[in-house]
This record gives C-alpha cells, sequence and structure tokens, in this order.
DNA sequence: TATTGTTATACTCTATAACTATA
DNA sequence: TATAGTTATAGAGTATAACAATA
C-alpha cells in the first residue's frame, strides 16, 4: 500500500516531474551538496577528497594508501597523485612500514588543517541539515547509509 | 535538542567515522545509486542523462535544449552533442519553433525507448527503495527534496 | 539588449591496464 | 601467489569562453 503523500509535499505542483523519482531527487541533492563543500573547501585549497582522507587517516593508525582507497572507494591508482599533492603540501608523511608499503600520517601542520576541515564541514553539515525540515531530519542519514553500506 | 539514535544505527560501530557525516553518505548513496542504474541503462545504450532528457522531453510540448538544460542543469553548450547523438540514434527530433530555437519531440522509436527507459527505472527504484528500513522510507524523497529544490 | 544554438576547449574525476618489488 | 605502490593513459562528465543569428 502507498503511503498518503506528506504535508510539505501536497501544494508541490509537479513542475519537474523527475523530482519525484528517488534516484534523480538523490542524483540532485548530491550535486548541491557537493558543489557546495567543494566551494567551501577551495578556500583552504582542499578538494572533497582531500578533506576526505585527512579525515580517514586522522582516525587511524599505520593506516596505508591502498587501506585508505578500498575505504573511500577511490582507486588504488588515484591514490597516488592525491597523496603526492598532500605530501608535497606538507600535510601529511609516508612511514615506509615495510619495504613496499608505508602508513600514511598527518604531519603537525596537517593537524592544523584538519583543524579548519572540521571547522568548515561542521558548518556546512548544520547548514546542510538545517534546509531538512524537523520530521525528515532523524531519517536522512540512517537512509543514505542504507543505500550503500 | 539531538534526537536519540534510532534502533537500527545503535549496534553500527564506526568502522568508517565518515559514515556519521550526511554530506559524505549522501555522496557515496549518490554513487553507489549512479552507478547501477548507469549499468543497468546501458543495457538499452542510454546514460543517466539520456534517459533524463527523454523523460522530460515526454511531459512538455514545444520544450526547447536550452530549457532542458535549465531543468535538469545541463549546461547549454553540453546538450548539443547530446542531443545530437539522441537525434542521430532517431529517438527525438528537432522542430523548428522559429528561425532560432527548435521543440525537442520524441520520435515514434523514442517512444518506444521511452517505454523501456520507464521499466528499467521503475524495477530500479523499487530495488532502491527496497533497501531502506520501513520507518525511514516515507522521509527519504522529501528530505532530498529539501536539499536542492 | 538578451537569448538560442553552436563550436572548441579545458579541467576534474574516475577507470583500466600493466609493471616492479615485496609479502 | 597475492598485494602495494606506481606509471601512463583513456574516458566520462562538466565548465567556460566566444561567436553568429535571431528574439
Amino acid at each position: 500500500m502507498k503511503p498518503a503523500a506528506l504535508p510539505e509535499e501536497i501544494h508541490l505542483l509537479p513542475a519537474d516531474p523527475l523530482a519525484e523519482r528517488p534516484g534523480y531527487a538523490l542524483r540532485r541533492a548530491a550535486n548541491a551538496m557537493m558543489g557546495d563543500l567543494t566551494s567551501r573547501l577551495s578556500a583552504i585549497d582542499m578538494r572533497l577528497s582531500d578533506a576526505s582522507v585527512m579525515m580517514l587517516v586522522q582516525d587511524r593508525i599505520d593506516v596505508t594508501a591502498s587501506e585508505i582507497g578500498r575505504t573511500l572507494d577511490i582507486q588504488r591508482a588515484n591514490m597516488v597523485p592525491l597523496l603526492n599533492r598532500l605530501e608535497n603540501a606538507q600535510l601529511v608523511e609516508r612511514r615506509p612500514l615495510d619495504k613496499r608499503s608505508s602508513a600514511i600520517v598527518l604531519t603537525l601542520k596537517g593537524q592544523q588543517k584538519l583543524k579548519q576541515i572540521e571547522q568548515i564541514t561542521a558548518t556546512f553539515e548544520e547548514d546542510l541539515m538545517e534546509r531538512v525540515p524537523e520530521i525528515h531530519k532523524p531519517h536522512l542519514l540512517p537512509a543514505l547509509n542504507a543505500l550503500w553500506r
């Protein structure tokens, strides 16, 4: 049985019929979100993927480039230029674990940059969730995570 | 006040701390969704953007390339190769409205293709929503639309 | 004067294949 | 034998700037 339309949808005319499609709405929402966050992070010379790597590295010890890639769904090959950029900016270091792999660790400068990243993302997430009506708010994250985890 | 954690989150250990971030979850969910749908649509030689254009054109009369672009957030310049592809595949026609703009209309073949698109997307959307726990389901679409509309 | 369609181009992100050195 | 790191490259998708013709 189809659930009844929720209050805030009733008055919306389908000027764009695609907006009723969950896949389309998901795509547009993600694009809007990424555009906004990309622009905010560019103020501190960070890309989305840079920031996600920095945040992941913080929480783990002896994490390798391959592990980061598997966790964040970034191809192993694409981790190389990404980490090179971060290393050239002296934000991370490669510390050899054995003769073929290295732990990626934040430098002091990297830890400072991470604080900026966290300020920006915290404000960003507030602004993001502020747009969502109160009734829907607690459902968004678990619904999204159900779609990919 | 922060709402209490919902039941299905309680047992989840934050193996990936980024999964608690709504922006990150939105990005991953959208990527997973797009990968799936892209692969399904490739079976009938359609891309995501092709399918969205076909579905939009169906519902409107005398819609121009520029209007489609504005509605779907596709640059005017990028509409040209897209529509050329669809026209070469004899799925749409350009019907001159005046001396500078044309209405984009589905051909008979295009209408048949659209039926295939609708079958695929309907099944896709069922599979997509099936992954979302019942309590969250009615909240997903309105929450997503609040993020970009 | 603003808009449409168009061309050409550049840039980012992502994917793939292959290679070596090591576990 | 499988995996880590790397190189090189190719492909999507998207963005920008410019132009002629027309509203």
